[in-house]
DNA sequence: CTGAAAGCGCTTACAG
DNA sequence: CTGAAAGCGCTTACAG
């Protein structure tokens, strides 16, 4: 398999030009500059030689000579909770399209939403000497993005926005008002909310979308309604559990911030003995794959994911470039399923 | 937020060398050699002070500057088919940690399993000068892989093997094996298997492993009973479909090579009117966290994917020391919940 | 229109 | 033990 063969020197301008009897930097221009600087450094016929050659020789420029000359790498650092949450790996395929529409490469790690990993994390992405980061991870309560912005570190916050910092994020305030408004025009009137992480703008966003509007409504919600969790199946289920408990209080409808939160009540509510939809109604977040085709099929925000990681870029670009960065907020849809219809 | 303080040039070996009246050489000698050129590049004393002035500068070298000069970029390219899929985004936290480790950063992109798009995604990694790569995404009918063999790329394969290539992968034919001893020594006589897509490793050796053995237990599974599907929920639920549709085989239960399509298939199964479990066993593969946590749980093949991703990135750096590189096989293990009890 | 030179920040033979 | 020099592959003022 693995031949012997030369290390295989990647083509460089000096073999173009010296290929072509030119200067390096003569080529440089030609393959490398703006249309403008390009077209008054040679004559059209030699351009086109230099162009015709390079594609024929396979050469591709060295980004790492590039980036020692220019001081800009075209890397992006993206630092995640986990990728394996489907809403970032979804967040990151935009990132991803983004990234390599405008010619910038990416690096992505996940920080498990530890502040710990975060600064070491994001140390090791500026060691490589990224442009910019992408943090999909913000605390409310952390105090690394203040450290960053002094140090003049460019960012943007995807996902989970902070006051003060350009995010590109959905509507998550207007995400949980849709759910109040299915949840009380379906005739709930006792209701629970499964919180996710206090945190997180996204939990915290969606609950207090939900709990205002529920009560200009004319709804009652008392503030042990709002069961703090973690985002995923296991801390669904333990939140929903603590709620069944409560027989003082007995809901009849359950919003979770998030698909995967919900996806473990269900689980809870049917360890209840309870039928999901007929005796207990249950709405997620995020609208992920998976939502659509559970044998029960959940009820759920559509948050514009994709759109999401693409707008965090755009916005980066933005910053990179020194132009105004307006935060991004993109607005959620209700998709009604046959857990809460 | 963003005074516009100096550009912040970071710290280089010269700004030390003169800090300190070495020449930068030595001051390289002493940080970046291994002990033995370090130790005879200074004396003990100019060594400790070097070292701490780097330390209270926030000394770090620049990598660009590095691979430029050493031709070695320290930079691994993984491609998989999605990141969404949970399976391949656990493996990649592995491939993540352990780059970590080696001091190795890692560019991911997603191919959507698509030939076109393998090709063009691996040409940016490979222009970006990765030392080397990682496919998660290797067909049994393709020719990338051999092209890539014959450019003298260097490159491993994950999750999915392909005869020739040294490959990081769970042992998919005894993962099948166990599922067919299970179902059988619970009595099902009758079974089915959606098979996934018959490019991958993954579905064609699970399928084998668990044909193979039910025929060896005495059991009777016609071709037909094999339907080749996606991955994915949706998948998973129109293969299920086409097998209940067949009124003159109603299996009793249904092997699923991967979590998600079985998932997809419990909800085929509802629709039904059938009870999973009770009325119809099901079983998944890869035991992602979702399958003890689904309302009904569900019986799944453990693989080891963290590992599997750890194994994958020390094996490319095997290959990318010219050592031996055998191929690492990892062990599964079943998982026996509701959907099969 | 084109070339020659300097320099980005490293590493590493070569010399002393 | 330490320094000076060359060079990795680019870009970009400067000069003609």
């Amino acid at each position: 398999m693995n031949d012997n063969r030369p290390p295989e020197r990647a083509v460089t301008l000096k073999d173009l030009a010296s290929e072509l009897g030119l200067h390096s930097s003569t080529v440089s221009r030609i393959l490398h500059s703006g249309t403008d600087v390009a077209r008054s450094a040679a004559s059209p016929g030699t351009a086109e030689r230099v162009r015709a050659l390079a594609r024929e020789m396979g050469y591709s420029p060295d980004p790492q000579a590039t980036s020692l000359r220019t001081r800009r790498t075209h890397l992006l650092g993206v630092i995640v909770p986990r990728l394996s949450d489907l809403v970032l790996a979804i967040m990151y395929e935009g990132i991803e399209e983004a990234a390599a529409e405008a010619n910038y490469s990416t690096f992505v790690m996940n920080s498990r939403d530890d502040q710990e990993l975060q600064r070491r994390k994001t140390e090791i992405m500026l060691a490589r000497r990224v442009d910019g980061m992408i943090f999909g991870d913000a605390h409310l309560d952390g105090s690394l993005l203040a450290e960053l912005s002094d140090r003049g570190v460019p960012f943007v916050l995807m996902n989970r926005r902070v006051p003060g910092y350009p995010s590109a994020t959905c509507d998550d305030v207007r995400g949980g008002e849709l759910v109040a408004d299915h949840l009380w025009s379906s005739g709930h009137r006792t209701v629970s909310v499964i919180a996710g992480e206090p945190y997180a703008s996204t939990a915290v966003d969606r609950v207090a979308g939900f709990v205002r509007r529920w009560r200009e409504l004319g709804g009652d919600i008392p503030d042990s309604a709002v069961v703090w969790s973690g985002f995923d199946t296991v801390g669904g289920r333990i939140a929903a559990e603590k709620i069944l408990q409560n027989d003082a209080r007995r809901p009849t409808a359950l919003f979770a911030v998030n698909d995967f939160a919900a996806i473990g009540a269900m689980g809870a509510v049917r360890s209840q003995g309870l039928q999901v939809g007929q005796d207990m109604a249950v709405v997620g977040y995020n609208d992920t794959s998976l939502a659509a085709q559970l044998p029960i099929s959940l009820s759920s925000v559509y948050s514009p994911m994709l759109e999401i990681g693409r707008s965090a870029v755009q916005l980066l670009l933005r910053v990179l470039n020194g132009e105004q960065a307006e935060s991004i907020r993109l607005e959620p849809t209700l998709c009604v399923r046959e857990s809460s219809a």
